[in-house]
DNA sequence: GATGATGTACGAAGTTCTTCGTAGGTGTCA
DNA sequence: TGACACCTACGAAGAACTTCGTACATCATC
């Protein structure tokens, strides 16, 4: 069941520390986010709290301080954004999003030929 | 600069009605998202009347029906949009989420080609 | 001129998200 | 032991968004 409900901006912030950290404790998180975001500690808490709830991380207890750990991998919340975006902006379709994000955005060679391969790959893959 | 406020659901769903139909009632454009959305007639009037104020829309009075237009391309638009994800959920790179797309949704062969051609043309222009 | 259809105006409530203040628990150490 | 540091819990406020009820204006027509 992939319909998970979509993090929102400040969870999908915390959940960018936890993939890059792994599991972390308020404290990190807070810290990691701080210079960024200016958020207070009580609030990177609560918010970790009501994730714990609707089971974006899990927590454990052993220690004193609670170490968290995002229960969502990145590439399915990546993916549950952009399909939500598609739906919303683009009527369904995938590849105006994407002519519209490369056209919009800058993207070095080395990204360019990357996407060159998916797309080969994908073909290949299809003419089987 | 791009705008920085980007449509919220609901403006959005009113804004795309507005770029398929062009100038619009709010009784057509009510009936246009009753359907799918659901929602009463004064809750389009009240959003309508709410993205004039913000400028989204602009609104000719002469009728006795106002006629409300879209004061942002659709193309600005999802420009801010891809851009707010790319920034929230990628870390700024528009490939990684170009990458991501291609590969959770489904693009046709057509679709695909028009990528390819986009991405020659780029390479094409970043190399003179 | 009463009625019904059609329109706008707008206050206000319900939701969700975000933020923080305050309270209270526990361990440290001088 | 008392002061302090560090932690969790949680209520509540505030902001943004969405929804709708109600009031009121206009106009055709019977």
């Amino acid at each position: 069941m992939v319909n998970r409900s979509l993090p929102t901006d400040a969870e999908l912030a915390i959940l960018r520390v936890l993939w890059r950290r792994g599991p972390s404790t308020v404290r990190e998180v807070h810290e990691d986010l701080k210079p960024v975001q200016g958020t207070g500690y009580t609030t990177v808490l609560k918010l970790m709290q009501i994730m714990a709830q609707k089971g974006l991380v899990e927590r454990d207890e052993a220690g004193k301080s609670h170490v968290y750990r995002a229960m969502i991998p990145e590439e399915q919340a990546q993916k549950g954004l952009v399909h939500d975006l598609v739906e919303k902006a683009f009527g369904g379709s995938a590849s105006r999003l994407v002519l519209r994000a490369l056209s919009a955005e800058r993207a070095s060679r080395e990204e360019l030929a990357e996407i060159r391969a998916l797309l080969d790959d994908i073909e290949q893959k299809r003419s089987k």
